[in-house]
DNA sequence: ACGAGCTGGATCGTACATTGTTTATCGAAA
DNA sequence: TTTCGATAAACAATGTACGATCCAGCTCGT
């Protein structure tokens, strides 16, 4: 959180969102972020020798790439049958979401208590600009969303659990992309914030907890609605 | 959970323990229980062609193996300098079973709404073979007291948390080997055992999940006074 | 329908080129 | 003589190439 004026969603400090070479960390990205983004279709084959002659390179980083990709849950393997690409489903985005609900309360309370001026100061700045763009640009609305969680997690001593929190989000960032709110959805996302930056100010780290809870919940159902309804409007 | 006997502690059904070819998934096991177990030290360097002779393969499997360790966050990588071990140190183990305490009371709820007859007379069982063997073998109480919580757990529709709870699980028990239990924690889990069993014979979600909470967060607290313990005995 | 053989691709081994990092050495300045 | 900095050599990570082997799934002939 550097510039004002640029708010490319950002890990919490500490997380290494590379990590390996050049060429094998550009290529991690770009299998990621395709199946991520749904590039690559569910369960779709990643055969090593079709990615490496797409991307220009040998097997060996391909392969090197895939197996991070299956560390981190984005890739399935059957030995001696290859990779798959791990659907991201309703049940996926399910499971991640809930988890969410889980740990999200837990870094709140703890930001309640250790935000200063400046963290809330932050915070009204980014929500002023939230409401600014008022979901005209939705991707810019999803980076600042995911600049207003970061702001309050980015510090927690917890870095296990703020590293999940990150993953969690941009899968279901990308996931959600696809999608537009509702207007319902709209309102309670803003009122949410609002309410939670009153909470901050006033201290009051249980009630906070407890609407975070609610706000990640109601996020999480949000987009399993309109997965559904998608799948739903595919079958019919 | 095949036969009386066998209690070997596995991973809940569904979660691949292995994935990979024969000797790469192999060589990820050996790395990663060096890791675990603590032969490799902290921050130690993983240099690839000496783990290749080590183990007698060439470097491409090692390779690998060891970004499949990275995803999995137990080798962090800098680029051109290569693989390290991530230190086990008492950050790490607060980190998980911080998380732990968040999920497995979330896991238990679900538990005590879908226990069958069966689940709580395997658990009853599994707590008499805990209590016959009463922490003689050390090892067997570990691999007892995960197979009692994992009938609890393998079912449960939250794969991804279930997951992360056996990841979390195998890490702990690990460095939990290296410590004996204090009587006053043997008693604990003992008396917490049983006192779970008849809060989920009486249904009672909302105490099981508080109790659970109190188990893992007391089992945590532990190791991690042994850890403090010992590293005090190092130093001074 | 069924089984033998074929084939694609995964897996692993080996060798080597390139590039970046670390370390040791050497010379110049203090 | 010691210290500092530059340079070179050693080391290792990364990428490329290619060959061997093995297995799953498919084809084709019966």
């Amino acid at each position: 959180m550097a510039e004002p004026s640029d708010f490319k969603a950002e890990p919490p400090a500490g997380i290494d969102p590379i990590g390996a070479s050049s060429e094998g960390a550009s290529l991690y990205e770009l299998i990621r972020e395709d199946i991520i983004e749904g590039r690559l279709a569910a369960n779709e084959r990643l055969v090593v020798s079709d990615l490496a002659r797409r991307h220009g390179t040998s097997t060996n980083p391909v392969r090197e790439a895939l197996q991070l990709l299956r560390g981190e849950g984005f890739v399935t393997f059957a030995p001696n049958r290859g990779a798959r690409v791990r659907p991201i489903d309703q049940d996926f985005v399910r499971d991640i979401y809930e988890i969410g609900v889980l740990i999200e309360p837990a870094l709140t309370r703890w930001f309640v208590n250790m935000a200063t001026v400046e963290d809330i100061a932050e915070l009204e700045r980014i929500q002023d600009l939230i409401e600014e763009n008022n979901f005209a640009d939705t991707f810019r609305h999803s980076e600042l969303d995911t600049a207003f969680h970061t702001v309050m997690y980015q510090r927690h001593y917890n870095r296990h659990a703020a590293e999940l929190w990150w993953k969690h989000r941009e899968v279901l960032r990308a996931v959600s992309r696809r999608f537009d709110f509702t207007l319902a959805r709209r309102a309670a996302i803003l009122r949410e914030h609002r309410e939670l930056i009153a909470l901050v100010k006033a201290g009051d780290a249980d009630k906070a907890a407890e609407l975070v809870a609610r706000h990640v919940e109601g996020s999480g159902r949000h987009i399993l609605e309109h997965m559904r309804a998608r799948n739903a409007a595919r079958a019919g």
